[in-house]
DNA sequence: CGGCATCCTTCATGATACTG
DNA sequence: CAGTATCATGAAGGATGCCG
């Protein structure tokens, strides 16, 4: 990413298509899929093993039918997760990653990891905000 | 993360407040926080320097004034960002991580990294997906 | 079972205007 | 400059029904 992540002041052809920053740029919106409310949570469900659909919507509470199957599509044309059927009636349809989704998902495991870990200090940093806007 | 990320089986009193899989966890919330599509993007602007509000507004192309606001005031009540108000008129206001905050962008910077640096791959794996979809 | 199509509601976002 | 407030709208999301 240009100079945030690299730290390397050239200007490469890369650039034109990767840097985030850019308004219209490709990776910008590659991003917003892997970081996407549901899609995060369906690959890392995934990260352990392949799931069948209703397996996926069962593990990640709150997810509707509509917005799972959104997600996975949006995953699978990026290249990220697999999607199989195994037969037709009744369906039997699993999801996995690609090789491209399991070298991606330690990155999001490592990120869910992190933020877990600091949640006393995230939920002590709202209570000292909020009891400052709100004085009694 | 209970399973997904650690593999531990066991149930400790952690997973009751840092599970994303569960629907009213608060591990979820904050996780959605700092993976927000302008979040994001202004952790990793902010990963450089302390950076004052129009700068990040410029820094960070297509983000609304409003949207800009409104994320650095959440990712600041989660302690990830520290606002500090240098004058009143004209108001001069820089933006800074937290130690927490400098703790959690490497893991947004490592993972927008990754996603650019497979951005050929993400864009075939598109084309070859449309393809079969829209047979010409 | 695993979807897709449809309808409808809610929310997030952008544009604009105004203030300290 | 750095916001806040208001309004309008398009997108996100949920509920339902149908089909392979």
């Amino acid at each position: 990413m240009s100079e945030a992540a690299g730290g390397a002041g050239e200007q490469t052809v890369e650039e034109l298509v990767a840097d985030v920053f850019r308004r219209a740029c490709a990776s910008r919106e590659a991003l917003e899929h892997v970081t996407g409310k549901w899609s995060l949570l369906a690959l890392s469900a995934l990260a352990e093993s392949p799931h069948r659909f209703g397996e996926l919507r069962r593990r990640i509470e709150g997810v509707s039918e509509r917005m799972l199957a959104q997600s996975l599509q949006t995953l699978e044309r990026d290249g990220w997760v697999h999607r199989e059927v195994r037969s037709a009636i009744p369906p039997h349809v699993e999801y996995r990653l690609t090789e491209d989704g399991a070298a991606l998902v330690p990155h999001l495991l490592g990120l869910i990891s992190f933020v877990e870990a600091r949640m006393p200090a995230v939920q002590a940093a709202r209570a000292s905000a909020d009891e400052v806007r709100r004085p009694r």
